[in-house]
DNA sequence: TTGAAAGCGGTACCAC
DNA sequence: GTGGTACCGCTTTCAA
């Protein structure tokens, strides 16, 4: 019992080889027409000493090491840890685990994050990718290793995508509050060239300019959730009497906003009406509730990892083969935000 | 360049040995006073061609893999995901890659994921514990793996703990509602064994029995939030003449408590007040803002990881000595819904 | 139907 | 100072 449990010892002690031993762990002893009372003997032996294979070895030996790495901005963001325990869920009940990390939008640690987990021999990744790594990720799809993108679009990244509908949605949203009275309506994004927030940002435009009124948008640097407060108290001081209403592009935008406007002795929806991006069980217990543009968390990482898996699944040939671009509608929930 | 890159064909395509290369990579140049022409020609080279070890590979050979397992019980929780954010910084910077998943404070799974770590290799475990798996993580130690467990404690294992001061806190905001002239205060909490549950509810009983008042307690099952809500509403429907105040034991029991509240047409603090343990972002925002006791998120992170860096970094002989057990405080943060 | 053996890509002992 | 090489534990081809 001194030696260390593995499968040459095994071997040795069934008095069989290694070959024998491998193939009937890894199920193949049909396949390789192993005698049943053989069969028989490994597996109670196995049980018996309650060996479990090594899986560095094995991943070394196959170049598989069922591990899945999850790239987001933030984890400790709601919509992240949300799409986290979905997919850790899901990709666990498929014998993969997960490995994860926060890029902060920043692209040089997403480079390096992404180079660790080559030498790591991930096997995949869903990535929520900042502006820069899109060289990274051909580079990834090139060594063949299937990626999927969350959340955002790179242009000139031929992957898979799982996103929503961010113009539409926001056309629509702004289309509502336009159809409740409102007509000085401001939007308040981040100043950036992520995808999903100029799509946003396209969508109001749009419905802006369908119905000929006056853009009013405001764009704020991402920084912490106090200095953000501060910028927005000083943008509604001077504009307060020009705005009816707010969108606001992503739900802790939306957050610091309410703090503002709070602080301002504002009334919602009297002296502006509020809709966000991204609900937040926060948005339907606030006082008044806020009317938000729901995305559908389960869908998204559901999508997410079954693309991934289906990937995984086939051959290194198929990979490269029609990226699947996935777009998933919001649930708009108008509450008493925006109730004129 | 049609060969796989690897420290072989480094060795090959320098004419030196596997061996120097490797010293070299490693560091151990200076030790193994390799001249320092070579090291430039090795380092160079493996510049030029872009090569990184193949972690694997090291790890088979190592037996370490730079892994930490971060077991929560669910990481869509904002507490966790928050713990989540800052460990996985921290492991980061210090060169180890965090793999989490969530245990749904089910034993059976969290015994089946520690066993998959275990064969991963995974460095170190960084566990919030369901009840039910003591053997196992006394297990652990015993393998040499150093175990920090989180958030709560274990009798009969012998590893470092993080966690607050549950019983104190409980108490002494027991005894703040009390000094505000509240007499009939209910205690609503998970009909949980764990400890921090227990530790929570002891608080509450020892300050009631201290100042010679009737405990009003109520538990519900670790259920859905919807669920919880209807046990919530049923309860509250029958003992609201009886109660004054109410304490929650955890901030999503809370969430559903003010649901069940605000259905019931009661007003907080006139009709009841409330505290909930551990603060959230909701709770500053509702109206009127609750109090609650803070969980110093930051510092819980912090102490763990340290904790568990600082034993990753001795010999094996040194990591069953002196188990260490960090209680940390928290922060009573009186807000609208306390105020008499 | 089973076994021998060649790796996967490093590490580190031991020899020169 | 540097190189040869056994070995970490498993998979898989080829031979018997």
């Amino acid at each position: 019992m001194g030696k260390k449990i593995s499968i040459t010892s095994i071997a040795k002690h069934l008095g069989i080889s290694t070959t024998t031993v491998s193939f009937v762990l890894n199920g193949k002893a049909q396949e390789k027409r192993i005698s049943d009372k053989l069969v028989k003997k490994v597996m109670d032996y196995v049980e018996e000493i309650d060996y479990k294979p090594n899986s560095l070895a094995r991943s070394l030996r196959t170049g598989k090491s069922n591990i899945i790495a999850l790239i987001v901005e933030d984890i400790s963001f709601p919509f992240f840890s949300a799409i986290a325990k979905e997919i850790e869920e899901k990709a666990y009940k498929n014998g993969y685990r997960i490995i994860y990390s926060s890029t902060e939008n920043d692209a040089a640690k997403t480079r390096e994050l992404i180079e660790i987990y080559q030498d790591k021999h991930v096997d995949g990744y869903i990535i929520v990718p900042p502006e820069g790594v899109e060289e990274k990720i051909n580079a990834l799809r090139l060594s063949g290793k299937p990626v999927v993108v969350l959340d955002r679009y790179l242009d000139n990244v031929e992957t898979d995508h799982v996103l929503v509908n961010n113009y539409d949605s926001v056309y629509s949203a702004t289309h509502y509050l336009i159809d409740q009275g409102y007509k000085n309506i401001a939007f308040i994004t981040l100043s950036s060239l992520q995808s999903q927030m100029l799509d946003r940002l396209s969508g109001y435009e749009q419905a802006i300019q369908d119905n000929n009124l006056r853009p009013i948008i405001k764009e704020i640097a991402p920084v912490d959730s106090l200095e953000r407060e501060k910028h927005l108290l000083s943008f509604l001081e001077r504009k307060r009497k020009d705005i009816e209403a707010i969108i606001f592009s992503t739900n802790y935008i939306c957050v610091s906003g309410l703090k503002a406007i709070k602080k301002l002795g504002l009334n919602i929806p009297e002296d502006i009406a509020i809709v966000s991006f991204d609900d937040y069980e926060l948005f339907e217990m606030y006082t008044p509730a806020i009317t938000s543009i729901a995305q559908p968390i389960e869908s998204i990482s559901e999508n997410a990892i079954n693309l991934l898996l289906s990937r995984l699944n086939r051959r290194t040939a198929d990979v490269d083969k029609s990226p699947q671009k996935i777009v998933l509608s919001t649930t708009f929930i108008p509450r008493d935000s925006t109730a004129h």
